[in-house]
RNA sequence: GGGGUCAUAGCUCAGCUGGUUAGAGCGCUACGUUGACAUCGUAGAGGUCGUAGGUUCAAGUCCUAUUGACCCCACCA
């Protein structure tokens, strides 16, 4: 045993430790069918990115799962990896070359790729490394990335499997644009946000009548192609069927009936421009309207827009107003908010457009998805979460997985220009397999969540058939944020059913947001953002750890404060005492003594220990990370740290053997236990003491997770020292009303209740020690004379001479008081004891503790009376 | 428009399927060098659990309504 400092010092020790378990492959897990593993994948962060403090959340509740798991059945793995994360990359490479005066069309697809792979080479490995320093206990040997070869061939598997399946297909469809990106989106990539802008009020004439349509976007009416009205509106009945003319351009459009349209709305006339609105666009589908593209993907006005073309969509706004103001056609301009989409990346406004781009068909996929949460194949911790997933899944719509970006799986379809012939294979055809012609391959890659969706089995090597697939498909638990349910959650949920025949996990770890310490989102742009490895870097791991654990509600969102890291790390420094004084009192390994021989006080934190493993164990098997790391905290520092090391030190520094031994065994055994219970949230603080103990062996991560031992379970002999403790309590608190300065020492007189008069008088060590009593005194009648003051619990009544010191107003004044809440108490019980309601229907302990508690407490009201009354006579 | 969360001590939050006199951390007050720990100890003050009903022997916990803060989805042009 070395010599431990006299406070814990993280920053000396983690990088050493963490080196020790990495080299000694104590992260790894073997392959062993009579174990079931426990396995988590890694949400895999961007090799963009930086740790921040939700990364932080997130891998230590996996990191505290994989732990206990692996510290109870010794199979546990936890796989990690990183998102080559398709656009996020793509814009910060074009930025980076931007400050070269560079872009990407100047050098080319092949120069960019090798820039891109040259980035992920460069961070790639720096998110990874700032893991470790969290504590990660991943198995580094199975890391993995999107697009390295197994993760890229399960791609193309998977595109090819559904697009012969004809669930994935090539169509010409509304999109979401984003003119910066330059590429589709998906409609989960678009954020809404509130605008304030303009409705403008257009008149369209025609022949048969005139109506006057309402619009938020009047550059779009150069691609109008119709006019929308309700079936049922009298105001337009006429004109069904009819056409009018469009301002400007003069094209002649049709008016048609649609259900959809809202005839309280405006003036219950839409204009039509299926080319750029999702809603125009089904309404297209259904009268066979045309669709007109008017704006290129820039957001520049095309050909088709005529004299307006080579305009901005804002220049081309202002233009056509204007000329609409001057034909007479604009009625008015009203003001009006609305939510417009942008782009999650760039949070550019995007153009709905019409596109031709690759789609995932989503409702075949969607219902076994559904139906697997809906039978209970995966559940949501905390379960509203469903909610949020039927909501979506079942609402859901074909998923564009095109990007026109280069960096990121390429769509592997190869197009004949002679015939036209698709053909959708892993590897190019050399030629056309219908005209012979040349081939060449689609130019887009997949969306970066299409890789995401089969990291629970791409990463565990399908589509080959390894050993691993088989031993850890279906892993056991996701952890996520509530803000990636749709990315991510629920296409991994309908990628795994459909490619491997169930789904991915039984359950899903929801958990909130870390918000800075006013509530709001941490973000760049406010730079409000705390930087986990700084704090790393003062407190601890460790402290980081359990401040962002320790009270933590599944699903809800956490305020982050240096105060609560602070707490931790006073908590890591307790732990770290407690150990240094175990090891300044032991001498070596001894194994608990029988039974028979325990101390009441060993009983007590013995059976303490139990309780509070059992309680560990069952919140850490419910999710409930948040109270298991409550509790431990709770037992240790106020269950062992405060009451059993100062129970145990009379003996520690006493001159019995036998009894120091027993002391020694005990304050060891529960020290050992406790350091494992709180080994998951605390990884290196819990190592690092546990080898300075005796009788430990290499690593904590690899020793057992207690186990409950009914041999050293007291529950009875537990309720005597409670007894005894609350005499003690009672004792220091008489002292302290009384003023009387701790340290300075008192006599001690008790007369017990029945049947404690033994427990008492053993206890006269404790009560020495921990209530600063000189001479404790069994009494067998209530003793007489003024000069005393008395406090009374279930144990005994207690008395302590103070002579001159007794203020006898000052301690009626008090008895009174007690006697005020022990009166309030007795006619609660009584109340709830003189219910026949209560004494029929309630569970029969309930009303037997509630009868022990009332006699209890008449008892000690009787007491403090008789003491009351004798302090007026002598007065 | 639909769905959800939160409201408990001065502050930040726990409180599982309803059952002791509702808890913790920080802060506050008083006292304190008991050789593990001042990153500490002892004692204390502080809450009619947002409001109004209801169910129940029993409600912070379940139901309904309501007020306030917030989030997600939808996207009525």
């Amino acid at each position: 045993m070395t010599e431990m400092e006299k406070t814990y010092a993280p920053q000396a020790i983690e990088e050493a430790l963490y080196k020790e378990w990495e080299e000694s492959e104590a992260f790894g897990c073997g392959i062993d069918m009579a174990k079931k593993p426990f396995t988590i994948v890694i949400p895999p962060p961007n090799i963009t990115g930086q740790l921040h403090m939700g990364h932080a959340m997130d891998n230590t509740m996996q990191d505290i799962l994989i732990r206990f798991h692996r510290m109870r059945s010794g199979a546990a793995l936890w796989v990690p990896g990183t998102d080559h994360a398709s656009i996020a990359t793509e814009v910060k490479i074009i930025e980076r070359m931007a400050e070269e005066g560079l872009t990407k069309e100047q050098i080319g697809r092949e120069a960019f790729l090798e820039r891109a792979w040259a980035w992920k080479e460069e961070y790639g490995g720096q998110i990874v490394r700032q893991l470790r320093r969290l504590g990660s206990s991943c198995d580094w040997s199975r890391e993995r990335f999107t697009m390295d070869e197994g993760c890229s061939e399960a791609v193309l598997e998977v595109f090819i499997r559904l697009y012969q399946k004809g669930l994935i297909y090539r169509g010409d469809r509304i999109i979401n644009w984003c003119p910066v990106c330059k590429t589709a989106l998906s409609d989960a990539e678009v954020e809404y946000e509130e605008q304030a802008t303009q409705l403008w009020h257009i008149r369209y004439s025609g022949p048969h009548g005139d109506v006057v349509v309402a619009t938020t976007r009047p550059e779009t009416m150069l691609g109008d192609t119709g006019v929308a009205v309700h079936p049922k509106d009298p105001r337009y009945q006429a004109l069904v069927g009819k056409t009018v003319i469009l301002p400007l351009v003069g094209r002649e459009i049709p008016v048609v009936a649609d259900d959809y349209v809202d005839m309280e709305f405006g003036t219950g006339a839409v204009k039509m421009t299926p080319a750029h609105d999702p809603n125009d666009f089904e309404i297209a589908q259904r009268h066979g309207l045309t669709v007109l593209r008017v704006m290129d993907d820039a957001g520049v006005m095309n050909n088709e827009a005529g004299r307006f073309e080579g305009l901005t969509g804002k220049e081309c706004r202002a233009q056509v107003v204007e000329e609409l103001k001057a034909t007479g056609a604009l009625e008015k301009i009203t003001d009006y908010t609305h939510n417009v989409g942008t782009c999650y990346r760039c949070h550019t406004t995007v153009e709905p457009l019409v596109s031709r781009q690759w789609f995932v068909k989503m409702k075949p996929l969607a219902e076994p998805a559904i139906a697997a949460v809906r039978e209970g194949g995966t559940r949501f911790v905390p379960e509203r979460f469903e909610k949020t997933y039927f909501n979506w899944m079942e609402n859901i719509r074909d998923w564009c997985i095109s990007r026109q970006l280069w960096w990121g799986h390429r769509i592997p379809a190869y197009y004949c220009d002679a015939c036209g012939e698709t053909t959708v294979a892993k590897t190019a055809p050399e030629k056309c397999p219908q005209c012979g012609g040349s081939v060449r391959q689609d130019e887009d890659v997949l969306d970066t969540w299409f890789s995401s969706a089969l990291w629970p089995f791409s990463t565990l090597g399908w589509p080959s058939d390894t050993a691993d697939l088989r031993y850890f498909y279906p892993t056991s638990v996701l952890v996520t944020g509530y803000d990636i349910i749709f990315f991510w959650v629920a296409r991994m949920i309908f990628s795994g059913i459909e490619q491997m025949g169930e789904p991915p996990f039984h359950t899903v770890l929801i958990h909130g947001l870390v918000r800075d310490a006013q509530g709001r989102k941490m973000s760049k742009s406010l730079g409000n953002g705390v930087d986990p490895l700084e704090i790393i870097d003062l407190y601890g791991a460790d402290a980081l750890r359990f401040s962002l654990t320790a009270g933590i509600s599944p699903g809800n969102d956490m305020r982050f404060s240096t105060e609560k890291v602070e707490a931790a790390r006073n908590f890591a420094n307790k732990i770290w005492n407690a150990a240094r004084f175990a090891q300044m009192n032991l001498e070596g390994f001894e194994p608990l003594p029988d039974p028979a021989d325990l101390a009441l006080a060993d009983r007590w934190i013995l059976t303490r220990y139990q309780d509070a493993t059992r309680e560990i164990t069952a919140h850490l098997e419910g999710y409930d990370l948040g109270l298991a790391a409550q509790k431990v905290y709770d037992f240790a520092w106020s269950e062992f740290c405060d009451w059993y090391i100062e129970l145990a030190k009379p003996r520690l520094s006493g001159e019995d053997k036998a009894a120091k031994g027993n002391a020694r065994a005990v304050l060891l055994h529960v020290l050992t236990g406790l350091l494992k219970l709180l080994h998951p949230v605390m990884p290196f603080l819990t190592d690092a003491v546990y080898r300075h103990l005796p009788g430990t062996e290499g690593t904590i991560m690899l020793a057992k997770w207690p186990e409950p031992d009914p041999v050293y379970d007291f529950p009875n002999h537990a309720a005597r020292m409670d007894g005894v403790l609350d005499a003690i309590r009672a004792v220091r608190n008489l002292r302290a009303e009384m003023k009387v300065p701790v340290g300075r020492r008192a006599q001690l007189m008790v007369l017990p209740q029945s049947g404690w008069a033994e427990t008492l008088a053993d206890a006269a060590p404790l009560f020495q020690r921990l209530a600063w009593v000189s001479e404790l005194t069994v009494l067998d009648a209530t003793p007489d004379g003024g000069q005393l003051v008395s406090a009374v619990c279930p144990a005994a009544e207690l008395y302590i001479p103070l002579g001159d010191l007794v203020d006898v107003e000052k301690e009626m004044a008090r008895l009174a008081k007690e006697c005020e809440g022990l009166r309030k108490e007795i006619a609660r019980a009584e109340g709830m004891l003189n219910n026949p309601g209560f004494t029929g229907k309630a569970p029969a302990h309930l009303v037997e503790a509630e009868r022990a508690k009332l006699d209890a407490n008449r008892t000690m009201l009787a007491t403090l009376e008789a003491r009351a009354g004798a302090l007026v006579e002598r007065a």
